[in-house]
DNA sequence: TTCATTTTTGTACTCATTACAATACTGATT
DNA sequence: AATCAGTATTGTAATGAGTACAAAAATGAA
C-alpha cells in the first residue's frame, strides 16, 4: 500500500517525494532484489525524468533510514533487499537469483574470539536453485 | 617455503614462475588478506616490471587452482586469502582490518529449503576489533 | 510573489577490474 | 647457437558501478 508507505516514510522523518515513494514500493514489492539498474528500468516509463543520481541518493537515504538494506554479495552489482528481519542470501550459481534464507536462531550461536564486538552478520549460501536443478537434470 | 610452494604449484599444474611465486609466497606469509593493491605496492621493488594485470592474471589462476581464496566483503576492494579450509570472515568497522574466524561446524547446521542446493558459503562478521575496541574506551 | 530549503537531475570523475594485443621469456629441437 | 612454438608478462585502452558536485526544479512557508 501507498499510504502505509508514505506513513513509513514520515515516521523515519523522511519527506515522501514521488521518486521516494515508487522507489520504496518497488523494492517492497518484489523478491528479486533488485539493483540500482533494475530499478530504473522498472520505474523509468512512470518518471521519465528519473535520474541514476536519484536512485543512488534516495536508496543511501532509505537503507540509513532501515526501511531497506543493501545487500553485496561475492564482488556483484549492489542489491537492495526490503525484508528488515535478519535473514541470510542464496545466490543460484547459474541463473544469478537471490533468494531470502530464514535464518535458524541456533545459526547465530557463533563465539568470536574475545575482544572482538559483533555489530552485524552476514551470510551468503551458494549454489543451485530448484529451477536451475530441476532444468539440469541429466 | 618456496621449495614447498613450487611444489604446490607444479601439483597444480602451474608453471612455477617467479611472479606466480612471489604473489603466492606473499599472500601466504600475510594475515592481511591483501588486495591487488597492496600485492603490488610489496613487490614492486622485488619485480620493477610487475603489472597490476598480470596480479589479475596470477590471482585468477592461483584461485582456479584453489591455492588461494578470493574474498569479497560487502562491495569492497578483493581480496585474498591463503586460508583454504572452510572459515568466516570478520571485519572491522573503524580500522577496515579482516580477521578469519573458525567456524564451529554447528554453524553449518543451516536447513535449506528443498530443491536447493549448497556449493558453498560466506559467513561475514561485521563489528568492533579488540584493538579499536580498546582504543575507543570511553 | 518571494525566498529559502529541499529534492532531483546531469555531467564529470574515480577507480577496480577486464579485454586485448604486443612483447618477452622459456625450453625443446635441430 | 639459432629457430620456433607455446606460454608468461606487460601496457594500454575500455568498461561500468558508484560518487562528487553544482545546476535546475519543486516545495512550502511568510
Amino acid at each position: 500500500m501507498n499510504t502505509e508507505n508514505i506513513l513509513l516514510l514520515k515516521e523515519a522523518g523522511i519527506k515522501p517525494s514521488l521518486v521516494r515513494l515508487k522507489i520504496l514500493s518497488f523494492v517492497k514489492s518484489v523478491t528479486s532484489h533488485p539493483t540500482v539498474d533494475m530499478i530504473y528500468k522498472e520505474l523509468a516509463s512512470e518518471i521519465p525524468t528519473l535520474s541514476r543520481t536519484s536512485i543512488y541518493n534516495t536508496l543511501l537515504l532509505l537503507t540509513g533510514a532501515r526501511l531497506l538494506r543493501s545487500v553485496s554479495i561475492d564482488g556483484d552489482v549492489m542489491r537492495f533487499d526490503a525484508t528488515m528481519p535478519d535473514h541470510g542470501h542464496f545466490r543460484c550459481s547459474e541463473c544469478g537469483q537471490i533468494f531470502d534464507l530464514n535464518l535458524d536462531p541456533q545459526t547465530h550461536n557463533i563465539v568470536l574470539p574475545s575482544g572482538f564486538k559483533e555489530i552485524r552478520r552476514d551470510l551468503f549460501v551458494y549454489g543451485k536453485c530448484p529451477y536451475c536443478n530441476k532444468c539440469d537434470e541429466n
